[in-house]
DNA sequence: TTGCTCCTCACGTCACGTGAGGTGGC
DNA sequence: TTGCTCCTCACGTCACGTGAGGTGGC
């Protein structure tokens, strides 16, 4: 028979996990002293301890064990566990080889650049969104800025209307004959169509969800905007991403003088994991 | 600007996140006010809090984050952080996969065994050892328990003596002409010899510490204590490990009656990983 | 005036490590 | 009698989630 002490020397564990076992009734001594609160262990308890410590190690969680040991479980239901477990590791190492494969683009981006700093791109899901837009083909750049600006005079100021939105049609990023949807965002989803001074008419209608959306939020005026919509592109072959439809880009802070910049623009790209 | 419930939907995040990293001065509101305690955050904010939150998915804690955006780090610092990030995931990928075979193998046990239990082997580095045994070839294993009682006897009883330990100094494990060494381990160092009945010596001496050594519990007789033997070796090729010495075996309960039912003993085996 | 958002505590998480402060056996 | 071990609190960990209870703007 054993004290905290000896036990834990043996099974090569500390007294307080010994203790710990005891208080959460996982592991009780085979004897205690009711006078002296000592806690006495008995050789034979080292074989059920080990069994405790290698599940422990299979990465099941004390609470789990408890069960395991003292309901009487099945055959089934131990082998239901095991199996469940596994999965949840399989899933951890997916998670972590991506974590290596970003940290690796990122040394990569800090070596690559010096100079301006690497790229932040978030992936999340986006949910369906009501719109206001117009589509058209713009033969310059210009022409779609002052349709935007006509858009926004166009829509009363704060009556619930959201941010600026951009959505490029074009397959490629073109420079000439654009083929652009402009509009803003809707945090309601009734809304009447709105008409432009030239007769055109904005009109409702709903963007798809994007289960992985890879965003990033940029600062600048156009070029960088343009360039941010490469990078994104760069970043997603980097990590294991394939673009798979258009790019959006949302309005987070109008310009508020000529050279824009302090325009923020966040850019969204629809992504799927190579696999 | 925007309140903590705008910001924490445009950034996909919850407001008490928010709140935390402002507690925990990681992430600040650009203003707040100081009468109603509200949290205003401006766009630009949007690209800090992603770099942040990306930083948090390459796996570094808060703190780190912190350093690396407060305290001017340079270049190589990051580059630094970064690789021991790196080197840190890859060590528990390492671990991971390891669990994987183990849980594989022991739902094989599982599988393979439905009547009696799972092996229970615990792997822990054992420290150098002070002995008082005596070495010898014996006919039968019978030679072999009439010796370990003799061994017994001539030990004064409760004078610092410990676990009875015997070891297999063959390569194989042998019916007849064994040579085995049997003795008990010493908890102090300084000891003299010890003369039996028979004019043989019990000597001291020192076994060396093992880093790796895969070790079971097994209760009762002989018969048992033989079966673990195999079971050990053929759990070590199950999970990746190779035996590297002789085993030792250690009583941590002397048997009481006849049939050494209650005679409990640990097998240790000095294995090697398969790497 | 009624919801809605905002605020600040404060507890819970998981498996112990690490003292603090005090008592019993050789 | 002096160390050594044993005991029971109780705080800290890491990054928030989840209410509780109360206040300010449309």
């Amino acid at each position: 028979v054993f004290t905290v002490g000896e036990f834990a020397t043996l099974a090569h564990v500390s007294r307080r996990l010994l203790r710990y076992y005891d208080e959460i009734g996982l592991f009780r001594p085979a004897h205690a002293d009711a006078a002296t609160g000592y806690r006495y262990y008995s050789a034979e308890q080292l074989a059920v301890l080990n069994r405790i410590l290698v599940l422990k190690e299979l990465g099941l969680s004390l609470e789990q064990i408890h069960s395991l040991l003292h309901d009487g479980v099945s055959t089934d239901e131990m082998q239901g566990m095991l199996l469940l477990k596994k999965a949840e590791i399989e899933q951890q190492l997916r998670d972590e080889l991506k974590r290596v494969r970003m940290i690796e683009a990122r040394l990569q981006a800090v070596r690559d650049a010096e100079t301006d700093k690497p790229l932040d791109v978030i992936i999340k899901p986006v949910a369906a969104q009501a719109v206001l837009s117009l589509q058209m083909v713009f033969e310059t750049f210009d022409d779609a800025l002052r349709m935007q600006r006509a858009i926004r005079h166009a829509l009363p100021e704060k009556q619930g209307y959201g941010f600026g939105f951009l959505m490029c049609h074009d397959d490629d990023i073109l420079d000439r004959d654009m083929n652009l949807e402009i509009g803003c965002l809707l945090p309601e989803q009734q809304h009447v169509p709105v008409a432009l001074h030239d007769g055109r008419q904005l009109s409702v209608r709903s963007l798809p969800a994007v289960e992985t959306m890879a965003t990033t939020v940029v600062q600048g005026p156009l070029e960088v905007i343009h360039a941010g919509y490469g990078d994104l592109g760069r970043w997603a072959s980097l990590n294991g991403y394939r673009p798979t439809g258009q790019p959006r880009e949302i309005t987070l802070k109008m310009a508020s003088s000529f050279d824009a910049h302090d325009l923020i623009t966040e850019i969204q790209y629809p992504v799927l994991p190579l696999h």
